[in-house]
DNA sequence: ACTTGCTAAACAAACGTTTGCGTTCACAAT
DNA sequence: ATTGTGAACGCAAACGTTTGTTTAGCAAGT
């Protein structure tokens, strides 16, 4: 009951053979009996031997583990990405082991190291939003283990990655409100060193310009993407002359913020003012008062081609390295019908 | 740049010394001299030493690694939970090596073995609904790997675990309706086979001889989980003579379906019907209908829970076994303040 | 009878580390 | 001069596996 697990000696050992002559009888290795054959197998199956990976790990210098590295379980967009992750990698037996940095780039630097030691054979990362180095990345990429990042990925070039360009679905939404009729459109924008708040103007801007209209800069705000701050910036768009009557919100969160405010106001949702926005979280799918429209920005791809980006990789370590992937994932518009009873 | 990591033998090499006196330098373990020990450490930094891990697995027999499987990620339940397992792992020096069932037993049978032959040292676990033996599980324990499940736990006696009483919860939310001084509650429970579903019943049914007052048991009606499985329980409530003026729902899903239905038949919630419910979902914060308050289950503090558990049993792991550890904490009932502008 | 060639198995080294047990040496105590 | 003591280190085995290199045995070809 106690009993240590099995092990390839043990069978040897009850065999009267040697270890090796185990091993390839387990693997259709080498030269082997097929009489032996079978008697190793069958002896393996009566004491239940189950390979000690470990030792398969310390003799092949190969873990058959991935690191995952994330900010924030808890968000959904996350949780479908690693979920995607995990399929992909069990697919091709490998293992995930899996650390969330909570957005502190101290914390990330720290399960960098951490899943160093532990030996994984590459990375899937998703960086901190304080993170502004990338130091302990690119030493795990110099020692040989690949390094895959998504979605929020780094602004150096160097860099294998996988993330959704926000400018195709911001046109998209932006010409779905021009074609309702839509001119006046305001845009709550994020803090505007990320990345995906420029995608996100110069797609305000491209949609405007395709169908030969001028915007009207002062139609774009930004918000800290704090319920707060994203009061501020509908109070700097509700303040203009011209009063939009469609507004493109950074996400979801925004959009309800706003759409809150909104409606304390007396406007009428999607008669009065209508909102787009982004992520398409499930949550919606509960609400009455919602964005018409949403960006889906692909969770369950992307972590998809991140980690089939990373298994291509690894089977491919020894050929040297010519260039990097880089993956983009078109966002697409997506109409939302309310859960709610209205 | 490309090169293999340094080991153990190569500051050997470099000193002219042995493994095992670079080992006991790095680690104040046998007599050293503390020259030789400043060498050490300063080749060992040189090189950017870094224990080899796998090595250490396999000698130590350990992998400082513990396997979580649950069902869904993508619920925040367990989000929360994998969260609070992860924060104690690391801090105790283990990793997480985590893997959804998706609710399915074969699934899970097959994580099971996948943990097993990656031997992590210790499995927590929360089981798939569909899950009706639990041999894998047992299988480990008796080969000493420690087993712990949480919230979903398996109904036999000999295992370790942590859960939730669902009873005090229900007690506490049936009694704060009554206080509010409803009567007529009506209770919209869970497939009966589940715990959680009976301990429901027997907290309504406490609340009420609490009281000194009887219920009706035509009040108590079950839903499969879904949406439409909750509209007929709904219609099956709303049938009765004494119509119900507040529900107490399984979960905060089916509450918002309940309300839903109720709204569109043209009642309206907190007056003519009052909702209560479990979960404490965060996404209740951005609604404007929703039940007035909600058992908490605690997700975070029954992750705490199993992962301190499970520490506690990986480093008594020499000392005999006796006994199960068995963990209740309570549910606890706390009022919600809506999201919305009502 | 002697090389060849083949099969089936053993041998041994290796992966990187830890650790019990020696060994050596210097020096103090007898 | 002998013994004891302790410090500082080396040796070697061990963890469980894989894999390149023998070796042994045996049948067939010359």
């Amino acid at each position: 009951m106690n009993s240590k697990p099995a092990t390839i000696k043990e069978i040897a050992r009850r065999l009267g053979i040697s270890p090796s002559s185990v091993s390839r009888g387990l693997h259709d290795h080498g030269s082997i009996g097929s009489a032996m054959k079978e008697k190793i197998r069958t002896v393996a199956q009566e004491l239940n031997y189950e390979p000690n990976q470990t030792a398969i790990f310390l003799q092949k210098g190969k873990t058959h583990t991935i690191g995952v590295i994330l900010p924030e379980l808890s968000e959904s967009f996350f949780s479908s990405a690693i979920t995607a992750i995990e399929d992909i990698a069990n697919k091709k037996n490998y293992q995930v082991m899996f650390a969330q940095s909570h957005d502190d780039e101290a914390k990330e630097k720290l399960l960098v190291e951490k899943m160093k030691s532990h030996r994984v054979d590459g990375l899937i990362v998703s960086v901190a939003k304080s993170t502004s180095s990338y130091e302990h990345f690119t030493k795990l990429s110099s020692q040989n283990i690949p390094v895959v990042f998504f979605d929020r990925i780094p602004s150096v070039t160097n860099v294998h990655s996988v993330a959704c360009d926000m400018e195709t679905g911001t046109i998209q939404a932006v010409q779905y409100l021009l074609k309702k009729g839509h001119r006046a459109i305001g845009m709550i924008n994020g803090p505007s060193n990320l990345l995906a708040s420029t995608q996100r103007k110069e797609g305000y801007i491209k949609a405007f310009g395709s169908q030969r209209l001028k915007y009207d800069p002062s139609m774009i705000v930004t918000s800290d993407l704090t319920e707060n701050g994203t009061l501020i910036a509908m109070e700097q768009l509700l303040i203009i002359k011209r009063k939009p009557t469609a507004i493109v919100a950074f996400n979801d969160y925004i959009s309800l913020y706003a759409i809150k405010y909104a409606r304390k106001l007396g406007l009428v949702i999607n008669k009065d003012i209508e909102f787009v926005s982004y992520s398409n979280l499930p949550l919606i799918h509960y609400m009455d008062h919602i964005p018409s429209a949403s960006v889906e920005q692909h969770p369950y791809l992307q972590g998809q081609k991140a980690a089939d980006m990373l298994m291509d990789l690894l089977s491919n370590k020894d050929t040297e390295q010519q260039g990097f992937y880089r993956v983009i994932i078109e966002s697409e518009l997506v109409e939302n019908r309310t859960g709610g009873i209205l």
